[in-house]
DNA sequence: CTGAAAGCGCTTACAG
DNA sequence: CTGAAAGCGCTTACAG
């Protein structure tokens, strides 16, 4: 394999020194433009591409951002909530934007990522992405800040978790689709999702959705972590219980509006007619189930943007502060208002 | 912000040479026992991590592979077919089970990936990862060869296609499906998914599933790329035809027959009773699908596995070749032919 | 078993 | 505008 060509090796075909070299490829005002011309006609013709490892040691910094998914551990292992692997693609292309790379890296809860990353100068930052409990990894984010580094986090801004993050405003979701049934006449909800402390998101769209009922309204929650099978199994006891089945199920997540419908059509119940399901994320799915699914949607693209760009912000050293990205209501027909 | 503790820092700390210091932090067995765990332990007090950057430029190699994805250029900007996001989650397992950390890019067809990872040294070898038009980066995958780039990429072999590839063996899948649709009695037959030289993959699938018709079937084609509108398009041509619908429709891909199902349940025809369909990919949408979707499955775990495993052979100058990974037939629904 | 020294390929003050 | 020199933080022959 032939050696690969460096910067001295263009020094010597350009007859310049090989900082000037350096200069040139750095498009520095400092070199004269015809040198800079010509050392950089030369690279491109040898395909020169200058060694990050070099650069990156000279410079301290890598022009890299690494992600770290948290994947929900009860879930099965050859799956991801569809909802990060869209996010992944939108931070994936919001690097790009900024010239930087992206490591990527499914992490579990106790191992050591806090280090791995950036105090190896492999990443400038770091962007958390998953839900789960924030509190099982707080300590781990405390020690991040004191070790100064830079992190941005997808979730609910919590007050006692430390850093900032860019999360979807669920209540705000949790309150349109609470309006939007209400208009339409619906009155008896169940309410679908686990909304302990373990559940930041999903307690923002309970509450969201809770606050904005009218008083004539009334509900019923039942716990569901954010799988299928756990909707499918709510929705189960739903229809083994004593009372009628409600006007409305509200999920506190696509993925379990997914388990519900198929839960109900093998029970012969049919949606929106027999009772009208929404879920919240807006994934791929759920425009392609029967009925389609109406739900709140997260705007990944804006999301990934968004942390990308705070991320850098931190990396600058330049004040950030928690974002709040809009929830938008996407009716389809599973809630019967279709005009 | 403190200065980041170094190899140096450490060696103060414990008395010996710096030289010592690293050598006992790889573990060297050069190293007095004692000596190793004492600048161990100072280490991992400091929170120390070993400069990526400096520790890869002297050894020359990153630990690191580039993930270049090819977007299907016609696919919406912020989808990604599902399957290839099940393959980044298994490549993303399989390098870190390796040790090897892992650079996710989007590319498109034009630009100049060939250079940007290996020979920079960020990565120490690519994985290639897209369906679409291998001819379009035919002449890349020879300059990459001629110099010396270590590439594994997803896909059909093709005689034409310089370089070592991974894939499904798609002809293979072909014929369970038509020999599981024979044996249960259909006879009349559509196929749904492009079949020219672009689609080396869908080639390879109606190929076999052609092949091992039995003489008193029949079988149309009609041209689809991998959308889930293209299958709409097409599943419309069929119903707006002359001919009666056929027995089965056979779908090139899942995100077709996703496509088909919704066309057929919009018209009011029940599937499977009226007719069958099947797709190919077995992506996480083929269980949820109202009938739930017979299909072929990809072994994407074992995908990206081989995909890495071949890829670090390569790196370390082993020689490989090409695999063909097993295609399973998974009978859900919508062929009508569950027990 | 240990240390002093070289060198990986850059970038960037410093001097001219 | 350009060059000679230092140095980023490691790993690894080389010498002992």
């Amino acid at each position: 394999m032939k050696h690969k060509p460096t910067s001295l090796d263009i020094a010597h075909l350009a007859g310049v020194s090989q900082s000037t070299v350096s200069r040139a490829l750095n498009d520095s005002p400092l070199v004269n433009i015809a040198t800079r011309k010509k050392v950089q006609e030369i690279a491109a013709q040898l395909n020169y591409q200058v060694d990050k490892n070099a650069s990156n040691l000279r410079r301290q910094r890598s022009n890299t951002i690494a992600l770290l998914l948290f994947e929900d551990p009860t879930s099965d292992d050859s799956l991801v909530n569809p909802f990060f692997l869209a996010m992944l693609g939108s931070i994936t292309r919001a690097c790009a934007a900024k010239g930087y790379d992206l490591l990527v890296s499914f992490q579990d809860l106790d191992s050591n990522w806090q280090a791995q990353y950036e105090d190896s100068h492999k990443a400038d930052g770091l962007i958390l992405l998953g839900y789960g409990d924030y509190r099982a990894y707080a300590g781990k984010l405390t020690q991040l800040r004191q070790q100064h580094t830079h992190v941005m986090r997808w979730g609910a801004p919590v007050a006692e978790s430390p850093g900032i993050s860019i999360g979807c405003d669920n209540v705000s979701g949790g309150q349109s689709i609470a309006a939007h049934l209400l208009s339409h006449g619906y009155r008896r909800f169940a309410f679908i999702g686990d909304i302990g402390d373990k559940a930041p998101e999903f307690q923002g769209r309970y509450e969201g959705f809770v606050t904005r009922l009218s008083p004539e309204a009334t509900h019923i929650q039942l716990d569901a972590i954010s799988t299928q099978d756990a909707g499918a199994a709510a929705a189960q006891r739903l229809m083994n219980g004593a009372a009628p089945l409600p006007d409305a199920i509200v999920c506190a997540a696509d993925i379990i509006a997914v388990g519900v419908l198929a839960t109900l059509h093998k029970a012969g119940i049919k949606v929106p007619d027999q009772v009208a399901v929404v879920g919240f994320d807006n994934i791929q799915v759920a425009a392609l189930t029967t009925p389609s699914l109406t739900t709140v949607q997260q705007n990944t693209n804006q999301a990934g943007e968004k942390l990308v760009e705070n991320l850098l912000l931190a990396i600058n050293e330049q004040p950030t502060k928690d974002h709040l990205l809009p929830a938008t209501l996407i009716v389809r027909q599973s809630c019967g208002c279709q005009v």
